[in-house]
DNA sequence: TTATTTGGAGTGAACGTTCATTCTCATTTT
DNA sequence: AAAATGAGAATGAACGTTCACTCCAAATAA
């Protein structure tokens, strides 16, 4: 019973959240209004305040769930048997298989976090722990020597949400974008970053 | 005189984009007001109205502005005597050379262009007008044999924006972000996607 | 020359709208 | 009965835009 009590308020937070999520995909989160949000979860602003204290709550709730996602994820790279496979399995997950709406709202959040500095704060705490296991996925590779040993695994993180955020930016941006066509593309660039020179698994035609 | 008059019409409005840019790049296209933009412009609402209809129009011209000079740059390939060469340069007056401002107002006006359709529209025509440009300097390349010929102009020319959009919302969102270490490593991946197999100018090592 | 007209440059208060948030009151649950 | 849950009108601030008006330099008329 008193499980319940919170069970049901932590249900109706996240189907508030559902909402604010198609609504900022959709309009973007300036566009989007309160009154909109109340719309698509079908409750009052009143009601709706009781569960957030503002808009700003919104996304800072939203960004929790993200990173609890997007944290989770890595755990295709650690089960994979061979890092680049890992790699790719990934990257397909991330940036090919999500939605339109998920890439959306990823923008949106970036975008955001540009001036907003208490969403910029919390963003940039995701980031730093994306970071990190991005950097100790290649140490790890590394240590199993799967990858070259003088990487600058620092710079190779930045190198790969890098590619990351481009992605994302111009599938949200680009209409005629064919993620599917560009990433084996991307993966090879990767492979001959990362690779270790006398790789047997050769990137295109190739030589050794 | 009759070219006077238009010459300091168009000063003004350029005076006044000039103003929009900073307050854009400061707060976003959306918290800056067009109050703001007329004490940055010294000029009063009124009087601004009757250089731009709109807010919306402010945002068009300063598109306008960056197209010319976006295209201008590839003048910077062209001349080099190399392709690599003359790429690694227009990297770098394009991602690392750029102002924390500009970087900031190209991410607002993606940012914007995911919502507003005519600045969408306008966006994608620039878009468009770069890619071209892109995929013609690959052609070119190819055809003076300095890159594989079996590339992908367009796929590639998709990567090669990519990696543009997110060097640039890496600087704009992770203050940590280090353009100056990470070119080289972006450079050694092109070139591991575009040189030829039997090139003479190995990934890492170096050089003729 | 001096006086008068003209029209573009510029002003800033005011308008209508939108929006996040709050207040009051009703309904349901315990 | 008391507390939690919900509704929706009300509030007040902020914003983009407009409008009636002033100012001033140059053109024209006297």
């Amino acid at each position: 019973m008193l499980e319940t009590k919170a069970q049901r308020q932590s249900d109706r937070r996240a189907e508030i959240l559902d909402a604010a999520e198609r609504c900022f995909a959709r309009a973007g989160f300036h566009r989007a209004s309160m009154q909109d949000i109340c719309g698509e979860a079908a409750m009052s602003p009143g009601n709706l305040y009781r569960y957030f204290p503002s808009k700003e709550a919104l996304i800072a709730g939203i960004c929790e769930r993200n990173r609890a996602e997007a944290v989770a994820s890595f755990a295709l790279v650690d089960a994979a048997p061979e890092f680049f496979e890992g790699l790719a399995g990934l990257a397909r997950h991330h940036l090919v298989d999500r939605t339109e709406d998920e890439v959306a709202l990823c923008a949106e959040i970036m975008a955001e976090s540009r001036r907003h500095p208490d969403i910029a704060k919390l963003y940039q705490g995701i980031e730093k722990d994306i970071r990190d296991r991005i950097a100790g996925m290649l140490k790890q590779a590394a240590g199993r020597d799967e990858i070259r040993q003088d990487v600058d695994s620092d710079a190779a993180a930045s190198v790969l949400m890098l590619l990351g955020d481009g992605m994302s930016w111009r599938r949200s941006v680009d209409p005629n974008f064919d993620a599917e066509k560009v990433l084996p593309l991307i993966l090879t660039m990767v492979r001959g970053l990362l690779a270790k020179p006398d790789s047997d698994a050769p990137t295109r035609g190739e030589k050794s």
